[in-house]
DNA sequence: CTTGACCTTCCAGTCTCTGGAACCTCCATC
DNA sequence: GATGGAGGTTCCAGAGACTGGAAGGTCAAG
């Protein structure tokens, strides 16, 4: 099949595919007479790994890693478990910034009455005006 | 004061307040005899500014909207709160993402003896073999 | 034979910096 | 006055993960 029919079976698009292999995520595809990439059930399997593992949110380095793993009939599960692990750590950082930033903000936006009238505490503490918050605790 | 005690005294590196020129964050600083960038306090409190901003998530972008109202006296608070309504919105966006990679990983992970043998429910789970979790509901 | 959908390659842009190379300037010391 | 070192200057490239667009080649249907 070409690339987009792999595109609209895989859920990847046939950018991101042609992208995929341009940076050795996936080797070069076959081509067919008139230059054409030419993927069969095998490569359609791959393209679907490598999108679960991208809507997981795996970066591109470790959606490699886990690709080998997967074509390693003798890896050792521990080193995806490592693996998903480590991802996990990476998303509790992640969101634990985000409620930090969440937190500061709703704050903010509650003590701004919000209408026509130009004073604003949102503003104030981001020029660190009012000297109110420099210290919380 | 040049750049490098600038940064030092706003937190943003050096690097960084150049790039911040280079693309209009900030207008062109004022020159020495010798070509060094010249700040001020003025300068000094934009930068922080910009720092808080920034810690807080808002997109570059945002942060110029923000300076903008920030420097508009006759700006009405509504406009600010708005973009920060927006802005805890999409960390609020974030943060559903992360949690559904997080809650499916978890699971993963919890089912992966994790030890030297091959079989392992991450991969097959990706590679979508099993069919066991291709329709939760 | 023409049309239109699809494919090809390559370059540029997104976003927010960050590192490095090559060179210039300032100040203190000898 | 020479020298050394810590700053500064510019510009280019790379990160990550694509995405858009231009210019042109290929294929199947009408």
């Amino acid at each position: 099949m070409n690339i987009g029919t792999a595109a609209a079976r895989s859920g990847v698009p046939a950018k991101t595919i042609r992208y995929y292999e341009s940076i050795g995520l996936i080797p070069r595809a076959a081509r067919t007479g008139g230059n054409y990439r030419d993927y069969d059930d095998n490569d359609l399997q791959t393209l679907r790994f490598i999108q679960r593992a991208r809507r997981l949110g795996f970066a591109v380095k470790d959606v490699s890693s886990l690709l080998a793993l997967w074509h390693d009939r003798g890896r050792a599960s521990g080193d995806v478990k490592r693996l998903a692990n480590g991802h996990i750590e990476e998303i509790d950082r992640r969101m634990e910034e985000l409620r930090t930033m969440r937190r500061t903000l709703v704050h903010l936006v509650e003590r701004c009455h919000g209408d026509h009238r130009p004073d604003c505490p949102i503003l104030e503490e981001l020029a660190g005006e009012g000297g109110c918050h420099k210290e919380p605790h």
